[in-house]
RNA sequence: GCACGCGUAGCUCAGUUGGAUAGAGCGUUUGACUUCGAAUCAAAAGGUCGCAGGUUCGAGCCCUGCCGCGUGCACCA
């Protein structure tokens, strides 16, 4: 449902895709004009200067005033003609210089030097106005992308909650930020394979099994039947939220401070090494309540729109015998070595040179231990080798569940042939050109190693093969705390922020959040729509919800830390998600009460100006002056969608496609203010507004798509 | 100690890879609903971009040194 193309397809009326009114390429772009400018102006360079100039940026100028596209080249040029001549030109005299020599394209009206040097472009409004208005909306349809070429797979891995507990707004955050850019990915042309790491063997896990085993105690059965009397709303994983706090008490001797208690401590030892083993009823036991947990995240992260092609699990990787393949490989390339004296001795290492070892930090990385086990960044590894298709074995796959769409999330498996689901052909995993890992920046550090040991086993593929997502963690603000319930200790209380912490159950549940968001969303929809049925307003309340989640947890770039406060989180107001969905809903609503003889009309006309210098000459009138500009300057905004979709890939960066479709609905609902577009009586006039119109809502609504936010009928 | 990240308006944050007069939201003050929907819009006030040097036509952004904060640096996962 949150797909680009479906929704967006439906909402624009392809009138006259087939048909070209147009004299230029009905497929103009604002990336292909700016590149078009690029090479006229490399080509101007060399034959007046004799310079070539490698990189050559542009930029939208501060004001609509200066331009729609600005080159400070001159600037640059200057520098290089001074270096290879000698001689001083001023940056103005280049920019003349340019200005004569760039034949103006059919797209642009006229070229300014302003300033010390610049040179600014100024589209022809009604020539391009019409191109724009032609361009169908983005057909994204995997399956027939899919069917035509076989594209280089980019591969994502987010979610990896620990599956020993109810997910928190830390891990939403993993989530939301993973498939957003899984979104970005795929808006961007990619093809994209998301997974969620599944550790069901480690720590975590045993430390609930201590719980079940050893404070309640129950057997599995006595499990499964308190699993099935828990409410819907209480369910197993917040149970086990509650036992994981018990658990850490229950080490310590239910004295919070005091020292952990080592014959407890071996409990989780011994379960660990049950669970590692297999086939035994303690990991019967830890398996259904790993798989229970699993599908509790699964529930609540698809309550915000969020799925997953395949779900690996850890106990595979043990028990396929990824390590030992991995461990070959590493001996054999000579990545690591077995040391024979020191403080490591014993152990297999992996040189890592960057790190001067001091006596309280070794040097170089243990990936196998004295004792012969294998330490979590050698598993690591391991995986990370076979997600690039590079470690000579495969898991196997049965269905774990299968979406309203049909779309089905696999698990991993030690069973052959198990895949039970005849009807849905089962995708070839694994094998990603690029692996993107959306894990926590505490990471930084191990996922460098894995990242090092991965390129040096694989020279061929290199460094950048492999890329860590790193993202800065949500804390809890003071008021949050309090609001909380939340006793602080004075050392917390110096602090600006205190950290989530699973162990401690310190921390805001994810279905806690969006059940709050949700009852406020739902409040407001009543208000405002009373005649709607209440499925509709649960639908619209829970659209609402979502989308100031999402947009909440997006406005802020990776690198900075979110203080969790409920008063921003709760917000449906100002640079929120609510706000751009808003714009959205109303320009629809224009178009719902537009009568479809204007909409036809308007499209023809401004398809026609195309061709018709007559009709281009009026369209430019109402494009031209204050209120033109204003009008220009939302559809160049919006415009820029692809370039900030393109940008957002590179640069792995969710925030900025999210500061855009905020900046974006800012602009269409300051153009909505000015304008009526319905009772408009010039009929060019009202043409322009209504194609600008349906641009902007055309191109906002696909950029909310792909930050997973949709655009309810009624708000 | 070492590595990485951060420091921008009262608060929370952007800043298009070095470009034109540093921008948003919240909060404060003031104004706008008989209208395609006010979850909106307009206006005002608010800045030594942590400090000091440097690089150049140009620095919030790059370099060096300080100051402050955060996070890592396990034979844990």
């Amino acid at each position: 449902m949150l797909l680009a193309g479906a929704s967006v397809s439906k909402l624009y009326s392809p009138l006259f895709h087939s048909i070209n009114f147009t004299s230029i390429n009905a497929n103009v772009t604002l990336i292909k004009l700016q590149d078009k400018f690029k090479k006229r102006l490399q080509k101007a360079a060399l034959e007046l200067f004799g310079v070539s100039l490698e990189q050559l940026s542009a930029e939208i100028p501060p004001k609509p005033e200066l331009g729609d596209l600005a080159f400070p080249v001159s600037f640059e040029l200057a520098k290089l003609i001074k270096q290879s001549t000698g001689n001083k030109v001023a940056p103005r005299t280049i920019a003349e210089q340019l200005k004569e020599k760039l034949a103006a394209a059919d797209e642009v009206s006229r070229i300014e030097v302003a300033g010390a040097g610049y040179l600014n472009i100024f589209f022809d409004r009604a020539q391009l106005l019409s191109a724009f208005a032609a361009v169908p909306p983005p057909a994204i349809d995997d399956a027939s992308i899919d069917a035509l070429v076989v594209r280089p797979k980019q591969m994502v891995e987010h979610t990896s909650i620990n599956p020993n507990k109810a997910a928190h707004i830390g891990h939403v955050r993993n989530a939301v930020l993973g498939d957003t850019f899984v979104r970005v990915l795929k808006t961007a042309g990619n093809a994209v394979e998301v997974q969620n790491y599944i550790d069901n063997t480690g720590v975590q896990v045993a430390d609930v099994v201590v719980g079940f085993k050893h404070i309640e105690p129950m057997t599995l059965d006595e499990i499964k039947n308190l699993d099935r009397s828990l409410p819907a709303d209480r369910s197993f994983d917040y149970y086990c939220w509650d036992l994981y706090t018990k658990v850490g008490l229950f080490y310590r001797d239910d004295d919070p401070n005091g020292q952990p208690n080592p014959e407890k401590l071996k409990l989780r030892t011994d379960i660990l090494h049950a669970l590692e083993e297999g086939t035994n009823p303690t990991a019967e036991l830890a398996d259904y309540v790993a798989t229970r947990n699993v599908e509790c995240i699964l529930d609540t992260m698809e309550r915000l729109g969020i799925r997953y092609d395949l779900l690996a699990r850890e106990s595979e990787i043990l028990h396929l015998h990824f390590w030992d393949r991995a461990f070959q490989l590493m001996k054999y390339e000579g990545v690591i070595r077995l040391e024979t004296e020191g403080k490591s001795k014993g152990c297999w290492v992996m040189p890592f040179e960057s790190h001067t070892g001091t006596d309280e930090h070794e040097a170089d990385k243990i990936i196998v231990r004295s004792n012969g086990t294998v330490t979590y960044t050698g598993k690591d590894i391991a995986y990370q080798l076979w997600k690039l298709g590079h470690l000579g074995l495969d898991f196997n796959y049965r269905p774990f569940r299968k979406y309203a769409d049909g779309h089905v999330a696999w698990v991993t498996t030690a069973e052959p042939n198990s895949e039970v689901l005849p009807e849905v052909p089962r995708p070839d995993f694994g094998g990603g050109v690029t692996v993107y890992n959306v894990i926590d920046s505490r990471q930084s550090y191990p996922q460098e190693i894995v990242a090092r040991g991965v390129a040096a086993l694989l020279p061929e593929l290199g460094r950048n093969a492999s890329v860590h997502l790193a993202y800065e963690m949500v804390a809890l603000s003071p008021s949050a705390c309090a609001e909380l319930g939340i006793e602080l200790s004075n050392e917390d209380r110096a602090k600006p922020y205190i950290e989530m912490s699973g162990r401690k159950g310190l921390g805001v549940k994810a279905d806690d959040l969006i059940d709050r968001l949700e009852t406020d969303a739902l409040r407001e929809v009543e208000a405002r729509h009373p005649d709607l049925t209440a499925d509709e307003k649960a639908a619209t309340a829970s659209e609402i919800a979502v989308g100031a989640l999402r947009y909440f947890l997006l406005k802020f770039t990776r690198n900075s830390v979110i203080a969790f406060d409920f008063k921003e989180a709760l917000s449906f107001e100002g640079e929120t998600g609510p706000y751009c969905q808003y714009a959205a809903v109303r320009a629809n609503s224009i178009f719902r009460k537009l009568d479809r003889e204007s909409l036809v009309d308007a499209e023809r006309l401004i398809l026609r100006a195309g061709g018709d210098a007559e009709i281009r000459e009026t369209v430019a009138q109402a494009l031209s002056g204050e209120a033109g500009t204003e009008i220009w300057s939302l559809v160049m905004l919006a415009q820029r969608f692809d370039e900030v979709v393109a940008q957002c890939a590179a640069s792995a960066e969710p925030a900025n496609l999210a500061k855009y479709a905020f900046n974006l609905a800012r602009a269409f609902n300051l153009f909505y203010h000015r304008h009526r577009i319905i009772a408009e009586e010039d009929l060019t006039k009202k043409a322009v507004l209504i194609v600008a119109a349906n641009i902007a809502r055309r191109q906002l609504t696909s950029a909310l798509a792909t930050l997973g936010i949709s655009v309810p009928e009624r708000m």
